[in-house]
DNA sequence: TTAAATGCAAATCTTTTGCACTGGC
DNA sequence: GCCAGTGCAAAAGATTTGCATTTAA
């Protein structure tokens, strides 16, 4: 009987319809593989898969973390004019964002809650409420 | 005597300490003059400029805006992996992004409010909550 | 006069793309 | 075998930087 604790990437590519390649595989255990969440960028991962000695190209490791994102495996959060990053938790939270280092962490506390927000105008729907909250080291 | 409603690009920019050259008084009043409310990229600036038959370098247009926003005279919004947003608004509101097209327009009513605000870790202090307001078209 | 600001082009950094090759199904 | 996925290198796009020139104080 399967442990149904065990992350298994192909059953995770299988229930999104993406087709479970070594890469992706491979990307997948790196991400999800021991149960924690993370936040990363493309750079990051592709770092990852070197130090573990894995074959893959930095443009493969954006490809399948976009695929990732579109099959709403990944959320993507965007924080800083020029890096893209990834986060493994799903659902919606807000985030810390320090500035000095770069770093990217959940805020704790799932129960923040905007009061008030704004109709969305005619002819549009809300995809999303991005909550960033920068802070500065003192 | 003075029309205090009328903008000065030279004394917004001695409030702050910033020397009032041709370029920054030249941009401080496309983005100001008019009074009204703008979100705009170094780009909109230097076409805006061109149009104008003004004369900057774009990497003026880049210095000009970073100093306004670190003097606290524009506000920079991040929004998209690529671009860089400035807004002439000051207090602190959300926005909507249209992510079809994208703009970045202010979201209506300053009411919103946020509960439960988690609290910034030891040693940091937030120096600011972004609210994006991601929007598509239907 | 002189330190700060500017202009230009070249550099940088992240991300995307084109195209030939590879590998799931 | 077919077509989606991959790898590589090259391109793209936004922003920055180095350095010689100009300009505000």
């Amino acid at each position: 009987m399967m442990n149904p604790n065990k992350f298994c990437a192909t059953n995770w590519l299988y229930k999104v319809g993406l087709r479970p390649t070594k890469q992706r595989i491979l990307l997948a255990n790196l991400l999800m593989g021991d149960g924690k969440h993370q936040h990363f960028t493309a750079e990051d991962l592709f770092e990852k898969a070197k130090i573990c000695k894995l074959k893959v190209s930095l443009a493969t490791v954006y490809n399948t973390l976009h695929s990732f994102s579109e099959s709403g495996l990944l959320n993507k959060v965007i924080v800083d004019g020029s890096r893209c990053y990834f986060d493994t938790r799903l659902d919606n939270h807000s985030h810390f964002f320090w500035e000095e280092t770069g770093k990217l962490t959940d805020a704790p506390g799932n129960f923040l809650e905007i009061k008030n927000l704004p109709k969305p105008p005619k002819n549009s729907k809300i995809t999303n409420v991005d909550i960033i909250i920068r802070l500065k080291e003192n």
